[in-house]
DNA sequence: AAGCAATTGACAATAATTGTCAAGTGTACG
DNA sequence: CGTACACTTGACAATTATTGTCAATTGCTT
């Protein structure tokens, strides 16, 4: 037997994540828009990744189309981090930093 | 022989790492300011970690203050990618995250 | 062509960031 | 003492970024 793993695949985006699960569920945009309390334009830029939703907006995203919050906030949290790094030649190396001091319990900056 | 490592060393800050060079070099807040035309009250807040300051300051200062700027710009982003997740407790699993989109190229959102 | 969902772009509202200024602290020194 | 100087603090102004609305448009599908 033999499994192939293929590393190169590409990652959902939250967009599409969320326009699938819609379609998947036949909703429209107006269904989800309205309990989110915005105008339809926003959430269609949202699932084609024109604009970010805000934070607030993922977690009850999740709720309504009954995603699994955790995976989806870290994939836009990623989505957030990338967002601050983008062309910087030294983005990967910043990551590490960053991660190195999460473990050690570095304090936060305000 | 034995070498003893302190993982649990706390990394320098941006703030500290520019206070510390400046004082090292006998330069008042003002003789910096000046040159990045800002109030010394930024700088000194800057220095102190209440603000953060630009990604133009930091290459800026990196110049005036003869710091290695790749290493600035390392700690810099970092700082901005940790203020991003505060609080965050997926925090650490969306750096994951976000280092492997870098590692397979992924294209980043507007 | 009429109806409906989705998309687009101009622009308004709001919120976050970046800055100034003036008053306040602390300290060194005549 | 008191004054000179570097730095700090906080209120608030200016600027920029984000988040939103709305109306016109596109692209089905019937």
């Amino acid at each position: 037997m033999t499994i192939i793993v293929n590393c190169f695949e590409k990652l959902k985006s939250t967009g599409e994540i969320i326009r699938n699960k819609r379609e998947k569920k036949g909703l429209l945009l107006r269904h989800i828009s309205s309990q989110l309390k915005i105008d339809t334009a926003i959430l269609s830029k949202i699932e084609r990744g024109e604009r970010k939703a805000t934070r607030d907006q993922i977690s009850k995203l999740a709720d309504i189309l009954e995603l699994d919050k955790e995976s989806l906030l870290i994939i836009y949290l990623s989505e957030k981090i990338l967002y601050e790094i983008q062309d910087e030649a030294l983005g990967m190396k910043a990551l590490k930093v960053a991660e190195k001091a999460i473990k050690y319990g570095e304090k936060k900056i305000k």
